[in-house]
DNA sequence: ATGTCGCCTTAGAGGCGA
């Protein structure tokens, strides 16, 4: 089973590439954030049409998250992270597809730091935690993947020392992700490549892609069960040079 | 500071978020 995760920046923007990119790397499972779109206004029919069931939740300009599954049911679990009522923010949705609990998760950015965004990213790892903790104990197969917003070391930047003071890198991001991380998941990209500089991200700004300015920002954390069946993973770089790409390139995991 | 996208708004250039 292939699961990918996108953070396309409008799925509406973004309905081209995403169909052809489906089409050719025909993942199982499928999550995406940005939607950047109100509920009312996603393409359900066009995905249907290209073989996938959708679960979103959206909301009017920012954010927004969906699962897809091909010849698969979605069971929604939940479609908000636990412990803030106040927070409006379409970040989070959870559901069972082929008997794994997939969490597709939009983290916040966090810049200005520091600051009230700042604060607010810290907290929403913070609630994070605490869920993944929940699904942990709960001793069931799981998933969490999506746009953490986090290089977790200095191999996931291009130029480490430019981004120290950035929302991304600074010590207490990277120590959110570890903690996080320690209670027991594991970052499989990292598991099967841990030496190998491996880019997801790649500004607008300054020819970016071309000078393979990159960041490693979207993850898929696994627990232990899911991780020993692990068999691959990877970046599809080259969808983020294609007409009208995002700046994240789909990343993706094989399951046995 | 800037670069580039995509969203929104008493409609069309500017603000915001990334």
């Amino acid at each position: 089973m292939k699961i990918a995760t996108y953070n396309v920046n409008s799925i509406n923007a973004r309905l081209p590439v995403v169909l052809r990119w489906l089409s050719e790397t025909a993942p199982d499972v499928v999550c995406l954030q940005e939607l950047k779109a109100p509920q009312d206004n996603f393409p359900e029919k066009a995905l249907a049409d290209a073989g996938y069931n959708a679960l979103w939740h959206g909301q009017k300009s920012w954010n927004g998250v969906a699962i897809l599954a091909r010849n698969a049911d979605i069971t929604e679990v939940r479609r908000a992270l636990p412990g803030d009522p106040e927070d409006e923010h379409s970040r989070y949705i959870e559901a069972v597809v082929n008997g794994i609990t997939v969490g597709c998760l939009y983290l916040p950015n966090g810049n200005p730091a520091p600051g009230p965004k700042f604060d607010y990213k810290l907290r929403w790892f913070e609630r994070l935690t605490l869920h993944a903790a929940d699904l942990l104990a709960a001793g069931k197969p799981a998933v969490l993947t999506g746009d953490y917003n986090v290089m977790p070391t200095e191999l996931d930047v291009y130029k480490p020392e430019k981004w120290v003071d950035d929302a991304l890198f600074r010590p207490e991001t990277r120590a959110a992700f570890k903690k996080l991380v320690d209670l027991g998941w594991t970052d499989a990209v990292r598991k099967l490549y841990p030496n190998d500089k491996i880019y997801t991200f790649w500004d607008y700004f300054r020819n970016a892609y071309g000078r393979d300015a990159g960041l490693r920002i979207d993850h898929f954390l696994l627990t232990p069960d899911l991780a020993e069946r692990l068999t691959g993973a990877g970046v599809n770089r080259d969808v983020r040079g294609w007409e009208k790409s995002s700046d994240h390139a789909p990343v993706w995991i094989e399951l046995a």
